[in-house]
DNA sequence: CGCCTTTGACCCGCGC
DNA sequence: GCGCGGGTCAAAGGCG
């Protein structure tokens, strides 16, 4: 993440929380003010029009998980220290960097009512736009009625992975670096999704469960910490990451999930965690961590949502959700599947019948809870300048 | 030997 | 058109 895209995130996020009654983790970015939507009554994920069923989206995303710890990932190293570690989420859009958004349809004015950005110029921009204006959830909420958008964006993704791979099966020795990427000029690079954890953490490279490998580091503008590119290992897994450190403060690490990982976590699920699944309720992210979009019905969620409202994350903006994998994704982009389908399997997170029981051991366990208030935000740059 | 990181060069999109 | 900045590639080297 640039610093536009941590602007946009910190614009948007004071945005919020001027529209609503805010909880602050100010552990998360200091100076900023976070939006507990958690506490608005369960409408917090509803980034879809008023017809949409508001729990769609981040039922499909996995947000049900929102009583993840904030030290959601394994510091393998140990170097954090519980106590020091929380986390949000922030969700972005396909060329979330490089693409201006159109003005949104509605300002912030609730949660409810920022709409996903219909700033996609590529294909996916046209779906969303176009089948369900600025809705991110609905084309993913059902996978039956959104299966033509989902195809001709899993067509377009797919043909976007082909041409990769294509172009990694072509390279031929002789290519010098100069032919190195010998694509079409008139097809715009598509990305995937992005999904973002910010952590409090000493380590940069997280241990989220996958195994990465580092394809490059650039120096980011106006920030003294690099940032570091990953590629998950696993052959025809074109998942991506982006890592780096907050310039504003340091102990924060950006994580910026990129893609849809098409297998499940190569590591296994930490069992030392101390918290086993429960029997009673799926735990399909054991083994696909991302082919399950519904592990909670919408009521558990809110439940969920009124117990524990203390987390925070930050929906950045609406991706192209039905941008999926077809051999995992179940049709929907799912950011939980990284993370919370790894703290499912590790903390057997987002069961509504352990939400009040497993999430509070950990509470007990951790103590960390309390340093994340769950909210969730869209970015969008336009409706920063509505409300400045 | 395989896997990973490092790193400089290159590609690409965007704004001016 | 040019420059900037983000993103990617791949050779080289390190490490277990």
């Amino acid at each position: 993440m640039d610093g536009r895209e941590t602007e946009e995130i910190k614009t948007t996020i004071d945005q919020i929380s001027m529209a609503n009654s805010t909880v602050f983790s100010d552990e998360i970015i200091p100076g900023s003010s976070f939006a507990s939507f958690a506490s608005s009554g369960g409408s917090i994920f509803d980034m879809s029009d008023n017809n949409q069923r508001s729990s769609g989206f981040m039922d499909l995303l996995g947000f049900q998980d929102f009583n993840m710890p904030p030290s959601l990932f394994d510091f393998s190293s140990s170097q954090t220290t519980s106590s020091s570690s929380s986390m949000m989420m922030v969700m972005m859009p396909p060329h979330h960097q490089q693409q201006q958004p159109p003005p949104l349809a509605s300002p912030a004015s609730t949660p409810t009512a920022v709409a996903p950005p219909e700033r996609e110029s590529t294909t996916s921009e046209v779906l969303n736009g176009s089948t369900a204006p600025t809705t991110p959830n609905s084309s993913s909420i059902s996978s039956s009625s959104n299966e033509a958008a989902a195809n001709k964006n899993e067509d377009q993704t797919t043909t976007k992975a082909q041409d990769e791979e294509a172009d990694e099966q072509n390279q031929d020795p002789e290519k010098t670096q100069k032919q190195l990427k010998p694509k079409k000029k008139n097809q715009k690079r598509q990305r995937e999704p992005r999904f973002a954890f910010m952590t409090k953490s000493e380590v940069d490279n997280l241990d989220d469960g996958y195994r990465w490998r580092k394809y490059g580091q650039k120096a980011v503008k106006n920030s003294p910490y690099p940032r570091s590119y990953y590629r998950c290992t696993t052959v025809a897994c074109g998942v991506k990451k982006r890592v780096e450190r907050s310039s504003d403060d340091p102990s924060t690490v950006v994580t910026t999930y990129e893609g849809q990982h098409t297998h499940p976590s190569p590591i296994t699920p930490r069992g030392t965690m101390g918290i086993a699944p429960l029997p009673d309720q799926p735990c399909a992210f054991s083994s696909s961590p991302f082919g399950v979009q519904q592990l909670l019905p919408h009521h558990h969620y809110q439940q969920q949502q009124q117990q524990q409202p203390q987390y925070s994350y930050i929906y950045s903006s609406a991706p192209s959700l039905n941008i999926s994998s077809p051999a995992y994704g179940g049709g929907a982009f799912n950011p939980s599947s990284f993370s919370t389908g790894l703290l499912q399997e590790r903390y057997n997170f987002g069961s509504p019948s352990s939400s009040s029981s497993a999430a509070s051991n950990l509470l007990r366990d951790h103590g960390l809870l309390q340093d994340i208030v769950p909210q969730i935000r869209k970015e969008a740059k336009e409706e920063d300048h509505l409300h400045q």
